[in-house]
RNA sequence: GGGCAGUUAGCUCAGUUGGUAGAGCAUCGCCUUCACACGGCGGGGGUCACAGGUUCAAGUCCUGUACUGCCCACCA
């Protein structure tokens, strides 16, 4: 079988994503043997597409998953995608604007089925993104959080934690979105800072004994006025508290209270109070039983209400029609003192930009307060956060949790499962649609408006998709999870919620840990995003270089707890590693006999030096790719084996083999040569499968012996502890060394590459000599060399380079025109080095503290390292005394 | 305001119990050597942000400073 010249990934992967989709190769049986190891992908938004940071996310839990494959574990790997309530209402709302239309005028049921329209026809372009990838996910499991049965487990938890207590419906201050006509989660405001006014007011006691002056940039709250302010130690307001002031234009008398809130430092020391249109102010008004004045409605407009002081004019402006008009009373009677420019930060809504609105309206709540203090004992002892400086992250934000605002007034989503009785007011909340009220009988039943926050189902993810509430296999298999794969930005959002509704519902946090991964920034360190631009589409990375050669730089690129800088080049670049794979893969075919696989031999006993050599490091590099994965420390884990492959085995081991390929070598070692050849480059692909599972899946059914099989379902390799042979590995890279120090001295003496030197190596013992002669074919092929003596009694002749390894000098004979200059200077260098390392080490060694008080086997080695050193000056010193007598 | 990271070669970054500072890319020189020019061989390049401290020994541990980034809170 031949394989083209260069790695062509696009037909490559078309092939094996058919292949593992077809033959299900990743739907895992949950009564077979072995270990349970599952994930469940964190979903992302089903009409959006995916960016970089997916593709992180999903590469890093493909490369846990396939590597768990190899440990023999059962892998279940769930895919799936998210409802996103608002941000997929909006799409569909603009694409409805587009029309002409807004939600309103189709009505809730019909904008509903626009909205699952548009989820069937983009909902696949996710998934074939997913696809593209190459995830091994179980595609027989995919799920989606409307799904009938996650609907249905959403139901259940909701009524269950209503009847516990753990849901309630209350009146809350809000943020409020006047135009999505929605509240939203504090995290769902974008804080912008915007250039404003701070109006100075004064509001003069009830008594007439003076006045107050408070500062506010929302003037228009003024009508809602229920309270001014002041900090109690206040010296400025000192024995004012308790009287009575009286709010400007509405005549409205109310308390001057105290209150350690309030700031001295800003404004002049005074806030109003009003308590319905801002959330300090909402503490203050129960802390301090105020009145509770709205004077905003759901529109962002002035609302009608009581007319004090002829106040009812304002009643349908907007917030900044009546702001200015305000603004403008003020001044004319009087009570404006002050007007000054301010910076301050504008709350703003997340999806449309409207300025927020602090509103109190009824919502629904998760008493996550309650369900904080399990939460957050499970970590570390339960769950384990990589990295762990996460944990502090995680604890403070369970300690200062306010309860969980469910409800959102939007439609796209689970609808909340609580009616109201038209006639007897019951509130009835069901996992079923009630037909008639329990309470009087009536039929007049209305189901709540609102729709759940898209994170409560997501909240229930690790379960739900696995058949809950039904006692399924696959929960009594797979669960708890045993990682789950996230960026830190929906720690809160997202885990934090889910831990507490395993521990409620499963008894059982819902994963044993949690991989906090970087985010993708661009080449400046800018968070990518589609307003600067700046992203970089993961799939036409994928069809320029591969979804292998993406992988593969997104995985050596993932140090824990560290943003990736990603740019282009850097993809193009590990490309090349894809080909360099190919390309030795190549080699390997061409020198394996077609169909045949190599006659075994003994590994543990093999008799050539590079062999043993090859074999002790593939052994290293399996363990240690197994910890690197085992630990999530993914970038060791690829740039170890990218060191392997390239540094080792192809610009070392392929070359050493050369010789042992010729038709006239020895059988027996050609055999050696080949089945060693054979197994590394085998057991090298398993090893970097999970990483660049294309490229090592093509390779794998194109070696003799594995037509037609899939290397996704083979096995980690067996450690070969028969195989570890330091001291062999050792004398091997001695040789290395010193065919390079021949090559250093070609290259820097600028002799042609292809011209055959003449090269005396000097060993210091007989052991040397016989390594050095066991090397002997390797010298004359890797240095190209015409002559090879090994011998300590010839001595260097005058005209020669030369360079001490271990104590061998190595002397290149120079012939015809030698350029005396540069060897001199490279000597020079070459001994300045030495000089300087030996000069820094005699420092420690003549050093009493450093002889006496570190630990006696560090001293030996330094000492030993000194006496080498000493050797090869002298040596060299001797050879360029030789030298410098030749130049004369 | 509270908290968390980071600062190492031109760039992007590794550096796991303190013990000779590394990689990739870029750069320079030589080479169309029969797997690969998406290649080979070789070279140059760093006061490890700064200042103290602990230690025989600090990129690594401690304290402080500066700068950068992020998170949380607040901005009446």
């Amino acid at each position: 079988m031949s394989l083209p010249k260069a790695y062509e990934p696009h037909d490559v992967e078309e092939h094996w994503r058919k292949h593992w989709e077809d033959n299900h190769t990743f739907t895992p049986d949950p009564d077979a043997k072995g270990e349970p190891y599952s994930i469940v992908i964190p979903p992302p938004n089903v009409t959006g597409a995916l960016h970089i940071g997916h593709a992180l996310n999903h590469t890093l839990q493909d490369v846990l998953c396939r590597h768990a494959r190899q440990k023999g574990k059962k892998v279940l790997w769930i895919p799936g995608t998210d409802h996103a309530g608002i941000a997929t209402q909006n799409v569909v709302e603009r694409a409805l604007a587009k029309e002409g239309k807004r939600r309103h005028d189709i009505g809730r049921e019909a904008f509903i089925e626009r909205v699952w329209d548009w989820k069937r026809e983009y909902g696949h372009r996710i998934i074939n993104q997913i696809k593209a990838l190459g995830s091994s996910v179980d595609w027989t499991r995919e799920r989606f959080t409307m799904d009938a049965n996650l609907a249905r487990a959403v139901r259940r938890v909701f009524v269950r934690l209503y009847d516990e207590g753990l849901i309630y419906k209350g009146k809350y201050i809000v943020n409020w979105c006047p135009r999505c006509h929605t509240a939203l989660a504090d995290d769902e405001v974008d804080h912008n800072p915007a250039k404003g006014k701070l109006w100075h007011v004064r509001y003069d006691l009830a008594d007439g004994s003076g006045s107050v002056t408070i500062a506010t940039t929302r003037p228009e709250t003024i009508l809602g006025d229920s309270a001014v302010c002041v900090h109690p130690e206040d010296e400025r307001y000192a024995g004012l508290t308790g009287k009575q002031v009286v709010v400007p234009i509405v005549n409205r008398t109310v308390p001057l209270i105290s209150d350690r809130y309030v700031d001295r430092e800003f404004g002049t020391g005074a806030l109003k109070v009003t308590p319905c249109h801002d959330p300090n102010d909402w503490n203050l008004g129960h802390t301090h039983k105020l009145a509770f004045i709205q004077v905003i409605d759901d529109n962002g407009n002035m609302c009608h209400f009581e007319d004090e002081g002829g106040a009812a004019k304002y009643a349908g402006m907007s917030r900044e029609e009546c702001r200015a008009a305000i603004v403008e009373e003020l001044r004319a009677n009087g009570h404006l003192v002050k007007e000054e420019d301010i910076e301050h930060s504008v709350g703003c809504c997340y999806r449309c930009k409207t300025v927020i609105e602090p509103y109190v309206s009824e919502q629904w709540f998760v008493a996550t307060t309650r369900m904080a203090p399990q939460a957050r004992a499970a970590v570390p002892e339960l769950i384990r956060i990589f990295p762990d400086s996460w944990m502090k992250t995680y604890y403070n934000w369970l300690d200062n949790i306010r309860d969980w605002c469910i409800s959102r007034q939007i439609w796209w989503g689970h609808r909340i499962p609580a009616w109201t009785c038209a006639d007897c007011g019951e509130l009835i909340v069901s996992e079923t649609d009630p037909a008639a009220c329990p309470k009087c009988g009536a039929s007049h039943l209305e189901q709540d408006p609102d729709v759940l926050d898209t994170w409560f189902s997501s909240s229930l993810w690790p379960f739900s998709t696995m058949g809950w509430p039904e006692e399924t296999g696959e929960l009594k298999t797979f669960y708890p999870t045993s990682v789950l794969v996230t960026a830190f930005d929906i720690l809160f959002f997202w885990v934090a919620r889910m831990i507490m509704m395993g521990q409620h519902f499963m008894g059982e946090v819902p994963f044993r840990h949690v991989y906090i991964h970087a985010l993708v920034r661009d080449e400046q360190g800018r968070k990518m995003s589609k307003s600067l631009g700046n992203g970089i589409d993961p799939f036409d990375m994928v069809s320029k270089y591969g979804a292998d050669a993406l992988r593969f730089t997104l995985v050596a690129l993932a140090a824990m707890g560290r943003d990736i800088r990603m740019s282009e080049p850097r993809i193009e670049g590990y490309r090349h590693f894809m080909n360099k794979l190919w390309n030795a893969s190549r080699f390997a075919l061409m020198n394996l006999e077609e169909n045949a696989v190599p006659e075994p031999v003994n590994p543990d006993a093999a008799a050539g030096l590079h062999n043993r050599w090859i074999l002790h490091r593939l052994e290293e590099v399996k363990a240690e790719s197994d910890a690197a994965i085992e630990s999530y420390r993914f970038n060791d884990a690829a740039q170890g084996l990218y060191r392997f492959l390239w540094s080792e085995f192809c610009d070392w081991y392929l070359e050493l083999i050369k010789g042992d390929m010729k038709d006239d070598a020895p059988a027996d070692a050609k055999a050696e040569a080949r089945f060693t050849l054979y197994t590394v480059l085998k057991e090298t692909l398993v090893l970097l499968h999970p990483i660049i599972p294309f490229v090592t899946a093509e390779v794998w059914q194109s070696l003799p012996g594995h037509a037609g099989e899939d290397i996704a379902l083979q096995l980690f390799p067996e450690a070969r502890p028969g195989c570890l042979k330091p001291g062999d590995a050792d004398d091997m890279i001695f040789i290395q060394e010193t065919i390079s120090a021949i090559r250093t001295i070609r290259a820097e003496l600028n002799i042609n590459p292809s011209y055959r030197l003449t090269v005396l190596l000097r060993p210091v013992d007989a052991k040397q000599k016989e390594l050095l002669e066991h090397g002997r074919a390797w010298f004359m092929s890797l240095a190209r060399l015409e002559n090879l003596i090994i011998s300590a009694e010839e001595h260097a002749p005058k005209a020669s380079a030369s360079n001490v390894v271990r104590g061998c000098e190595v002397i290149v004979h120079l012939s015809g025109a030698v350029d005396f200059q540069a060897e001199l200077a490279r000597l020079d260098k070459e001994l300045g080095k030495v000089d300087r390392e030996l000069a820094a080490l005699n420092g420690k060694l003549s050093n009493e503290n450093f002889l006496t008080r570190a630990k006696p086997e560090f001293v030996e080695q330094e000492k030993a390292r000194a006496a080498d050193l000493a050797d090869k000056r002298g040596k060299m010193l001797a050879l360029q005394k030789r030298f410098r007598e030749a130049a004369e």
